[in-house]
DNA sequence: AGAGGCTGTCGAAGCGCTTCGACGGTGTAT
DNA sequence: ATACACCGTCGAAGCGCTTCGACAGCCTCT
């Protein structure tokens, strides 16, 4: 059984390859009696278009690289979100998508741009000095960011708008009357490497936190169980006034919670506790946590939106912020 | 900046273009001087073939697809882990990997195939009654299946042993002196569904039970915190000799513990609890877990390594499974 | 009635690469 | 010395598609 090609379409439709290509692509007029007859041979014969000879002939693959780093602490679940909202959108503009992982480092980059594999890209987890950002700026290749670096003109940025995510928190826990709230991060080895919308949630709950007036602590925070336990316990003894704990770290949010059981402090009479993480973890989570949503897939959507929208040549803003979303749940309340 | 091409670096090197074509496949013997100035040239001309072209005339597009499904109740970590080690063991067989969801449905691999825009696909996540089986002996596309379906004929199966996973936790509890053992699974809709490594791993484990004498239980296991605690303490209540518990569920892995702390049992004084799951998940929880690991990075690899024998010709062997590997921490102990 | 402008279709020229057959040149067996 | 084999290299023919320019036919405007 050969593949069906383009000039099997065409002889069977009894009309030239060109015309078959024109009514595939719409790129010029054809009849509407021309159209259907041509649909219809492609319909009958099966024919699906040759993706390297189109590539070639084109010079568009179709295709987009999505490039996920895969470092320490960083929350798989969330990845994924976005690597399929991504997919997702992708084959909404007709694109497939190209997975790569950092371990073949910028070469990887360099080599797939020059071999017209892909079309643009999309590098998730943008860090602070992410070494990713000279060689894009060099290659000149379309691409969207997802999270901010240092330096990010000339580049188009996505990201959550984490800044107000951790305000966002603070407005709350202050709304209810609490007066001193801490912040549970992310790992430390995080913030080290300068992972910018961990410190950029910080930020923005240690200003919102001053604005109202309430005392802010924020602290990097480890996985384990026993380590996260010790870091509540340290907490709360510091602080005897603290009843509001704003979590950002996915695989902390059960520990801490288990911790809190374990030093006796019941959620929310005793402490009001928050997370920054997608929905589900917030709602299966005892009891559900008021949480403010990180849109993955908003954000992935808005990634290959804006990549299309370079690859047909159309201008787009450099950076794009998605609002946090706050959702009460039964773990937060006055006091 | 025109891009580089096979043709420049003929010129460059002095030789024919098929020379260079040659050089690069390895697929004639060329000279060792000839062979050094051509490589001399790509690297001075920073030259990658074009891979659309490379395509379309060898018919050959050195690109893989990674199908996964996601569906509910999958725990995503795991994905990731086998999505990035079969991305890492492609590259080093000189593939690129194209991430599919299921969302385009069977057609989407009807595409992908007729368009050969890949030379083969790595499934993951396949059940028992999986409708891209069928499909999948219609295209004759190489394929490997991460997972077991009902009917394997004649295709390339890869998967942990799980069978033997359930069954070397019996065996291990059995061996510490437990006369009364339960497995926790997935939640229910997962058996629902007729996902095949949950059912085998709880007849492993029931199996080896029974060789032992001892007696077991295996119930389904929800992801809530709450219904997890109730699931426990409904199972304590009912099986008051019950004394060794084995959590196959990674979400419901850390609720688990909790619920016990809060049941006021001591692990592993009063129960010994063990987990399948990889070896962080277990790492992680307090105390660390023993555990039979699920090796998810060798899956990738080996799914990865029978695909590429299959595109060369090569005959495999239909079914691969691995071996789980027990590894003790300080969740289980004699009584 | 003739010029000019549209429309819809065609033919042909590549896109950059692989691969096949051909062919000098050198080494080995007769 | 002649025949033969083999090694290393070349030229050319596609792979299946897009796209450009050409052009026939028709309509509209003067």
């Amino acid at each position: 059984m050969r593949t069906v090609t383009i000039t099997d379409v065409a002889k069977h439709a009894g009309v030239a390859v060109s015309t078959v290509s024109y009514v595939l692509s719409g790129k010029r007029a054809i009849s509407a009696t021309t159209s259907q007859r041509v649909m219809r041979s492609v319909r009958a014969l099966g024919y699906h278009p040759n993706a390297g000879a189109r590539a070639l002939a084109s010079k568009r693959s179709n295709v987009i690289a999505l490039v996920l780093p895969l470092r320490a602490g960083m929350h798989l679940p969330v990845l994924m979100q976005f690597a399929t909202s991504v997919v997702t959108t992708a084959r909404q503009f007709d694109h497939d998508v190209l997975l790569m992982t950092a371990d073949e480092g910028p070469d990887g980059l360099r080599r797939v741009a020059a071999s017209a594999l892909v079309d643009g890209m999309v590098l998730m987890d943008v860090e602070i000095h992410d070494p990713r950002v000279p060689l894009l700026r060099e290659l000149g290749e379309p691409s969207v960011l997802i999270g901010f670096p240092a330096d990010a003109s000339g580049l188009t940025c996505v990201d959550l708008d984490f800044a107000r995510a951790g305000a966002a928190c603070a407005d709350h826990l202050a709304s209810l009357g609490h007066r001193e709230i801490a912040l549970l991060g992310a790992p430390n080895v995080v913030y080290k490497r300068g992972t910018g919308y961990a410190e950029r949630t910080m930020e923005g709950f240690v200003e919102a936190g001053r604005t109202h007036g309430v005392t802010t602590i924020a602290s990097p925070c480890e996985e384990g169980f026993d380590e996260v336990c010790a870091t509540v316990r340290d907490l709360l003894e510091r602080h005897p006034g603290l009843s509001g704990l704003v979590v950002h770290n996915e695989a902390a949010t059960g520990h801490v919670l288990g911790a809190l059981r374990v030093l006796g402090r019941r959620v929310p009479e005793d402490v009001s506790v928050m997370a920054i993480c997608p929905d589900d973890v917030a709602e299966r989570a005892s009891p559900p946590l008021t949480s403010v949503l990180i849109p993955a897939a908003d954000v992935g959507y808005q990634a290959v939106r804006l990549l299309m929208a370079k690859l047909e040549g159309v201008a787009v803003p450099d950076s794009t912020l998605l609002e946090p979303r706050l959702a009460i749940r039964q773990s937060t309340r006055g006091r």
